[in-house]
DNA sequence: TTAATATAGTACCATATCAGTCCTGTTTAA
DNA sequence: TTAAACAGGACTGATATGGTACTATATTAA
């Protein structure tokens, strides 16, 4: 399914919810409630992207977060990369051992050529246009519209 | 670290492996001596991708596999998507439910063109390819072609 | 100085997913 | 009829992830 993980997942929910009020110190807690996530999981998330450097934290009474930089100037890539690591699609195609076959390494090569241009790919939208509902929509694929019961008018 | 599961990443290894012997009939046993993979492993890839259509499967005592298409027509995304079914980064990204913010609805288009930029990037390379060390260093690869509506080097 | 609040760091556990294997049935050729 | 090879599905162990909790530290206000 070649899927990111939910804490990236909620990440991106966090510092879209936190580009919303740049500028402003803005408590997990609050971050949690906007989001209708878990105190904890937000609090985990936050951990995370402080020591990337992605927000900056402010401890005691009236602590909380602060997005560092535009939310234009932060990728999606960016925030994945906080939570997840580096973006690579496979260990090592030849990490079964033995790679004695000229296959295997020609494979090598070009998953780190497909990892690129995936990474490109996120790299291209930032925390801004993630905060806007959809610019321009274009040639929709296939790919899978869940629930569309949303409940707001 | 947005990977791929282990069983696509073989089923490309046998792909290619296949693709060295277009036209012929080759047996899972033969595949997974030529993979390094073990022989169940490399067999249910193998009926994976049989019903995928990507590969046809013949019965019987000298039966195998045999690719269905050229390996230049058949693409990294359409043998990831046999294994792993369709290619999208997140279930829905209002899975909490209650989806009564604006933030959270602009996420989940936004992550469909995410999608399809990255599918974009697999389908953008074939069997052909992935079967050669690396054509060349390309400096632009024309693979992303990710929607750029912004200015993308 | 102390109390309250908020984050930092780390550790833990339950669960879901995945990889890998095996078993039984079916097809085909000799 | 037998052996080889695939089809389908079930089962299991390992791994990773998500989610939570606990302790320590920092900050502010009274």
């Amino acid at each position: 399914m070649l899927r990111i993980s939910k804490l990236s997942d909620y990440a991106i929910m966090v510092m879209v919810e936190l580009s919303a009020q740049a500028g402003e110190i803005v408590s997990a807690h609050e971050l949690a409630e906007r989001t209708h996530l878990e105190l904890p999981t937000v609090s985990k998330v936050l951990k995370l992207l402080g020591r990337a450097g992605l927000v900056q934290s402010f401890r005691g009474i009236n602590g909380g977060y602060r997005m560092e930089k535009d939310a234009a100037s932060t990728s999606v890539a960016q925030v994945i990369e906080a939570i997840e690591g580096p973006i690579a699609m496979t260990e090592c195609s030849v990490e079964e051992g033995l790679c004695s076959q000229e296959a295997l390494c020609s494979l090598r090569s070009n998953w780190q050529r497909i990892s690129s241009a995936v990474a490109r790919a996120m790299e291209g939208v930032s925390l801004a246009e993630m905060a806007k509902p959809l610019p321009r929509i274009e040639p929709a694929l296939k790919i899978a519209t869940l629930n569309s019961q949303d409940a707001h008018p």
